[in-house]
DNA sequence: CCTAATTCAGATTAATCAGTCTTAAATTAA
DNA sequence: TTAATTTAAGACTGATTAATCTGAATTAGG
């Protein structure tokens, strides 16, 4: 469904709201030991997120990234749009180019239906509420969880 | 959203079943090039589907592929799971293993649902509904209209 | 000014997926 | 029995994605 690196994307950008106050900054190095993802590859995509709006960076002791706005304004739909491209939300299932309401494929009818719906779940979908899940406890962000 | 391997199939298999009657079997070239899919890429596709039960294929002149069963007996869910493998909608949408009920990832609950009711989607397609639309006309298989 | 901590940038490697090519095996029909 | 047609099987190439590695640029603090 969603690409690798957008998946680590998201888990990240959950990581971030859940762990940090009022603009403070959190390594990337700190992100990856918690969530289990390649610090390297991670960079690159905190990076992307960072280009994208999303984020903003800080060299140097003490930097890291943090939100570029508040939690509450920021959905997934955005960060999946990011990392996954836009298309994603808009493509024919049987990926059929110009597939649409004048030249539907046989599947048109259903799929748009759930596609439009999954996009208004992502949308609805704030950092604030993910990240404050995972602080209430029993909400995993990584694979080993309590980290 | 589903491999590409898994659009072909199903575009392929959507085929067989608007151009077959009484189990009269469909050559792969006629499919790949009324479909513009690569032959040999298309041929290992469907030895998958007839592996898996859904086709039954016959070489030599006159040959081919067809359905092993009608088609309003085969759904698009059982074709996307012997192509992409079952966990297509079973797995948790942040890549976390042993994501469910009792460990929830921040998404787990709204995803839970969206996927339970694309399943049951796919369960009902069958391929007689899709064909006969197909053969309704005005709904495309085919990137070029009208093949 | 110097050092350590950090993101940024680019090259490189590894893995997966998509697609091509060649040959073999089976089947039909003349 | 022979030739033509078709799927089956496997090796090979190419593209995309995932991941690693090395070094540069920036920044805070002593």
């Amino acid at each position: 469904m969603l690409s690798g690196s957008c998946i680590y994307g998201l888990r990240a950008a959950i990581y971030v709201a859940a762990h940090t106050s009022n603009d403070s900054y959190v390594s990337i190095r700190e992100i990856s030991e918690k969530l289990g993802i390649s610090f390297h590859f991670l960079t690159k995509i905190l990076q992307r997120l960072t280009e994208g709006g999303v984020m903003k960076s800080h060299r140097g002791p003490g930097g890291g990234v943090t939100l570029a706005r508040p939690a509450a304004r920021i959905s997934i739909l955005e960060i999946v749009e990011i990392l996954d491209g836009p298309d994603i939300f808009r493509s024919c299932i049987l990926g059929l180019p110009g597939c649409g309401e004048l030249q539907p494929c046989p599947l048109h009818k259903e799929w748009s239906q759930y596609r439009e719906r999954l996009r208004s779940m992502f949308g609805r979908s704030t950092l604030s509420r993910l990240a404050g899940k995972v602080s209430e406890g029993r909400l995993r962000l990584a694979d080993v969880p309590g980290k």
